[in-house]
Parts: structure tokens; sequence; C-alpha cells
DNA sequence: ACGCCAGTATTTTTT
DNA sequence: ATACTGGCGT
């Protein structure tokens, strides 16, 4: 036995739990194991995350202190999920963990030995979309005509290739020439792009989502104290996912747990992020990393019935790359068959769908446990439509996400700057709001205060409400400037003394509310959310704190629609793996949307076909993948195939259904 | 040179 | 629903 406990330890106090009664014996050998490096191979529905749990669980009932685990996984979801059950089993609370995403432990340490690294422990967290702002004018500084070509690549692209890189942990120029040969002409120029955007996200004190990962090994690999301390600190690590970490979050896994005491869960079969840079070789290679891996299965399935198993194995064997063998064992008594719906179009498709969540909520079905599963967000769009029009409640979590939205991006780029002055993309996300102040004037502005504060010795947010600067600004945009200058100042004065809801709400009693007013038709709504933002603050005690979750947790679904209990659910299939529900509606299943016409044309599909695996999993008793023959939208009309992952198997694992005029049965 | 407006295109997936 | 473009006005 490895559960050695340092001197002064004892057994932490947890409810008993008999854990051979309450796992199967894949699942309790798995809990059970020595420590060690364990990898456990855990296929859909077979209770990973339960298995995961308990193992915590375990830790705890053998003397590991919950300071001691550290947590890993891949979604903010997965982590308060596994926190949790965790909290629920065992009734130790969730937050004496350091559990959560790899991106959100990252922050956490940085912001505590940031400066190891010469990272300012204000820093800010840019979003996607302002990482590629912030990339574009690094850009245009080196070249100011590069995007005037249009065969260049734009911002997006350059910043996929950019993260990719960063990701893998490989050059820019292989990077381009294994996964965007397209661009093989711009190696170089991509080259100084990347190290003047690197530069300019120093000068503002701001990182992006990938430096909270870059940066944390970084620091493991140049603050030998530090990384001691965690090393020793953390003598288990539980790694969620792992078929979906990439090399870069793998090295991190490595340098973090030396002493091999790592228990990965995946399933490689599962793995639906390598345009992130996800490699399923790392849990192929999992073993040699980690001398002496024990490597355990979880196959049975508790969740779906055989016939819905059958397909699932028979769409993924035909996969090209065999990874690990396996094979999910059903457990559930024998039922029907999966239905393959074709329906003449998307409008079909959606009545299709309503009328049998009809017929199933009229059988008492919940509705919460009905999901609709789409490849890709516009897919959704009809089905929304047609249900608003039928009058089916439905909750929808993708899309237009809660923190996304223009006015609570806007309200937090306040609070960015009142804590981080040097962070230009907020400035001008607030500042590009006044009339006349564009861009270029904007810049300006930024550059006299800048001069201003450094003439008279004064604060930076104290400078904007200076005459001097003040009488820079336009004409028309004079007033606004003013009481914007001043409410930021109201900010940065309760901010010294007060709670981070208290700075919010004087964020939203000042300048912004009549911006506001005037900008939007649906004022008081938007206003509804602001206040909400002032709730979900008072959980915070350090404004840094509450910004970097606000950036991190851009999941979060809009609140308003939370208590329709009556809902059914919408989601991308990325979205809702790790969940499952009773009945599964997957639509748009055509050849050119699931897979993507793109996976399509690059030749390569595999990827999707996990994708399709995951979704077709995620149902307990019945399945119904539809989709249309006709495409009606973006063009002239065309005829769609059932998706290749539908035509490669035998039709006798579904049964198929074609519509009636009556939509009848 | 800069900002504004209206019309047009455009969507993979997430931290 | 939002982002971007091109053309127009200041």
């Amino acid at each position: 036995m490895d559960f050695d406990l340092s001197p002064t330890s004892n057994a932490f106090d947890i409810p008993e739990i008999d854990f051979r009664a309450e796992l199967n014996d894949e699942q309790f050998a798995a809990v059970t194991a020595e420590p060690g490096p364990l990898l456990i191979l855990a296929g859909a529905g077979s209770g990973k995350t339960r298995t995961l749990t308990y193992r915590v669980a375990y830790l705890l009932s053998k003397g590991v202190r919950p300071g001691e685990i550290l947590l890993l996984t891949f979604t903010n979801k997965a982590a308060k999920e596994m926190l949790d059950r965790v909290e629920e089993l065992t009734a130790v609370e969730g937050r004496s963990f350091w559990g959560g995403t790899f991106h959100s432990i990252g922050h956490r340490l940085l912001r505590m030995h940031g400066e190891a690294i010469e990272l300012p422990k204000n820093f800010t967290i840019l979003d996607a979309g302002e990482a590629e702002t912030v990339l574009k004018h690094a850009v245009e500084s080196v070249d100011s005509s590069f995007f005037k070509n249009k065969t260049h690549p734009k911002p997006g692209p350059l910043s996929s290739i950019i993260s990719m890189a960063r990701n893998t942990c490989e050059s820019i120029e292989r990077t381009i020439l294994a996964f965007f040969p397209q661009h093989h002409e711009f190696i170089e120029r991509i080259e100084g792009f990347a190290e003047a955007y690197e530069k300019r996200k120093r000068e503002q004190n701001v990182v992006d989502y990938d430096d909270l990962l870059v940066f944390w090994l970084k620091l493991l690999e140049t603050a030998p104290e530090v990384a001691e301390h965690y090393q020793n600190r953390f003598r288990h690590c539980l790694v969620d996912e792992y078929q979906d970490t990439n090399v870069l979050q793998a090295a991190i896994v490595d340098k973090m747990a030396p002493h091999h005491r790592i228990m990965a869960v995946g399933d490689d079969a599962q793995c639906i992020y390598s345009w992130r840079g996800a490699n399923f070789e790392n849990i192929l290679t999992f073993p040699d990393r980690h001398p002496g891996t024990e490597i355990l299965r979880i196959e049975t399935n508790y969740r779906s019935t055989p016939e819905i198993l059958t397909m699932a194995n028979a769409i993924i064997q035909n996969r090209t790359s065999q990874g690990f063998e396996k094979e999910l064992r059903a457990h559930k008594p024998s039922s029907q068959k999966p239905f393959v719906v074709q329906a003449m179009d998307t409008r079909e498709q959606a009545q299709f769908v309503i009328t049998r969540i009809r017929g199933l909520i009229d059988e008492g079905r919940d509705p919460r446990e009905i999901a609709v599963l789409y490849r890709s967000h516009f897919v959704a769009l009809d089905m929304q439509m047609e249900l608003s029009r039928a009058g089916v409640p439905y909750q929808i979590t993708s899309g237009v996400r809660f923190f996304e939205q223009a006015h609570i991006k806007d309200l937090v780029a306040h609070l960015r700057l009142v804590y981080n002055p040097a962070d230009v993309t907020a400035f001008l996300r607030i500042f590009l709001l006044l009339p006349k102040v564009g861009e270029k004037t904007g810049q300006k502005l930024y550059d006299h205060t800048i001069a201003v504060a450094k003439k008279h010795e004064i604060d930076f947010i104290d400078a904007l409400h200076h005459p001097d600067t003040i009488k820079k600004a336009p004409a028309a945009a004079r007033a606004d400037f003013e009481s914007l200058a001043i409410s930021l100042r109201d900010m940065k004065q309760i901010a010294d003394t007060g709670s981070p809801d208290e700075v919010v709400q004087m964020g939203i009693d000042g300048w912004y509310s009549s911006y506001l007013q005037g900008a939007y038709a649906n004022y008081s709504n938007r206003l509804e959310d602001l206040n909400s933002l002032v709730g979900f603050a008072a959980r915070f005690e350090e404004m840094q704190e509450l910004i970097a979750q606000i950036t991190l947790l851009n999941s979060e679904t809009s609140g308003r629609m939370e208590d329709s209990d009556e809902a059914i659910r919408l989601t991308t299939v990325h979205q809702a793996k790790g969940l499952e529900f009773d009945i599964v509606f997957v639509i748009g299943a055509a050849d050119g949307f699931f897979p993507t016409r793109r996976s399509i044309d690059v030749g390569d599909t595999e990827e999707e076909r996990r994708l399709f695996y995951v979704a077709v999993t995620r149902a307990r008793d019945e399945l119904y993948v539809l989709y249309p023959k006709m495409n009606t939208k973006g063009g002239p009309s065309m005829f769609l195939n059932p998706s290749r992952f539908l035509q490669e198997i035998s039709t006798d694992l579904f049964e198929p259904i074609r519509i009636r005029r009556n939509y009848g049965w």
C-alpha cells in the first residue's frame, strides 16, 4: 500500500461507504486500484463520473486529505457535476478540492504565482473574440496592409493557427505544414505576427485562453520551487475526459505529477476536440509515458437499450484508425430499435419531432428528459422557430450565451478597465460606444489619457475625467465622455473599499444605463440581465476572480429560461457530452451536415464519426435519427443523402420511418 | 482620414 | 442574431 500518510494526518471524517455494494466489479476495481499510473477506459454510459466520484471518496476514506487531490476536467459543467457529486457522497465541500477545468486551475495558479514568470497579478483574460482583435492590431502594426489583400488569411484563421501551435507544443511552421498547408507561403510572416501578438498582450497585461495553459507549464518549468510545492502537495491527480487533452495539457499533467499517481479516465472513441489540438494519441501513449500503468476497462453500459448500443457499436466499429478495442455491453432489457426518419425538408423534420414530443409528453414523459441534438447551431434554427410556433417550451444551451451578450461584455469591460488600466481592449470596447469615436479616435483618446496621467502624476482612471483629457474628445462625444469617466471613477472609489457586487451596481447605475436605454429597444430585458450580474458578483470577494470567472464560464446559459422546468432541451452534440436523456432526437443527420461539408472536403470524417457516436449514446430508451431529404437553405435547393454513418451500417439495426402527410403513426 | 450606415454574408464544435 | 463590407458624408 502506498497510501502512506503524513504523520499529522488522520483519516478524513466521511460517511461510511460500502464500495463493494455500490459499484459493479469493473467500477470497484478502478475505484480501489492501487495509487500509481492508472488508465481507466470507460465507455459511454458506463458510469465514468460515478467511478471518478467514488475514487475521490475512496481516497478520502484512506486518509487522503481533500487538499491533496487535484481534479482536472475539460468543461465547467463536468467540473461542477463532479464536485457536486463528491459533496453529495462524502459531505466534503466541493471547494475543499482543487477541482476545475484546466483553464480555471491554470488561472488560479497564475494569479498566485504569476510573478515568477513576470506576469503581474492583475492581468485580465481575453475571450476568443477579443484575442482575435488584439491579434488583428498586432498584425497591422507589423504590416499595415496585410488584410487589404483578399488572398491573405484573416484574423480568425491566423488566430487558429497560432492557437493550434501552442496547444500542440509545435512550431508555427510545422503546424501550418501539418494542418493549414494552404497557408504555407505565409509561414515567416505568421511567425512574426505571433511574436507581435505576444508582445502586445504583455503590454496590455492580458492573457488569452491558451496562455493560461502555456504559462502554467512555463511556471512549472522555470520556477522549480513552485513546481515542487505543488508536486508534493497534490499527491493524487485525477483527469477526466483524458482523450480530449492536447499535448500541452498532457505535458502539464505529467509535470504536475512526477510521482505518477495519476488516474486518467477517458474513452478514445469519444475524442471530439481535435480542432483544439486534442489528440487521442495522448491516451494511447499514456502507458508509455507512465511506466507501470494499470489499464482497466469499464464497459458495462447502464444507460441505453441493447438496440441503441448495437447501433452505436456498429458506427464506431467502422472507424479507420483503431484505438483501444471496445464493445459496450448492454445491461438494460431489450426494447425497440432506433428510428431513422427521412423528412422532406427541415420543416417537416421539425414537425415530426414536435408531433412525437407531444405524444411523449401525453404519455407522461418528463420534457426535461427529451433532447434534440444537432451538429451545428444553425441546424437548430428551424427547430426553434417551429417549437415556438407550436408552443412547445424548450431550453437551448447553445447559441448566444449569457456572458457573451453585448451588454454583459460592455459592463465587464468597465470592470476590467478599472482594475487593469493597461487593458486597451477593454477601454476601446467601452469608448467606441461614444458617438464619433471609432478605432482611431479611441486609440488617440487612450494615448492622451496616459499622457495626462503621466504629466499630473495621477491614476489613469482619474486622468480620464481631467479637463485636459475631456477636451480632447470629439465635440459630439464630450458630454458622454465626461459622464462615463465619472462613472469609472466612482467605480474605482467603491472598488477600494466595497465588494465586487457594489462595484458592478455602481457601473450599472452610471453612464452605461443611459447608453443602454438609447441603444437597445429591449432595454429593460438587458437591464434585468445586468441586475442578475450583481447577484452573481455577490458570490465573489475578489474582483479579479469575478472577472476571470465570467470569462472562463462563458458557457453558462441565459438566466431567464432557467425556471422553465417543463422545457425540452436543445443542444449541440458537443455540449451534450457527458449528459444523458430518455429520448433523443438527432436532427440534421444528412451527409454534408453531419458529417459537415468541411470534414468531407478535407477527407477526414473520423472525428465526425466519434461525434455521431457520442450523439447516439446519449439516449437511454428511444432514439430518433432524422435527416431532411432536401436542403432549401443557402442557395439552390439540393438533394441530400443520409449521413454516411447511417449508410455504412446494416439496415437491420434501425427502423426506417417515412413520414405520412398527416404526421400520424 | 475617419466614422457611420445600410445592406449583405455567415455560422462547427469550447476554454 | 451578429460581423463585415463598401460607399457616403463629415
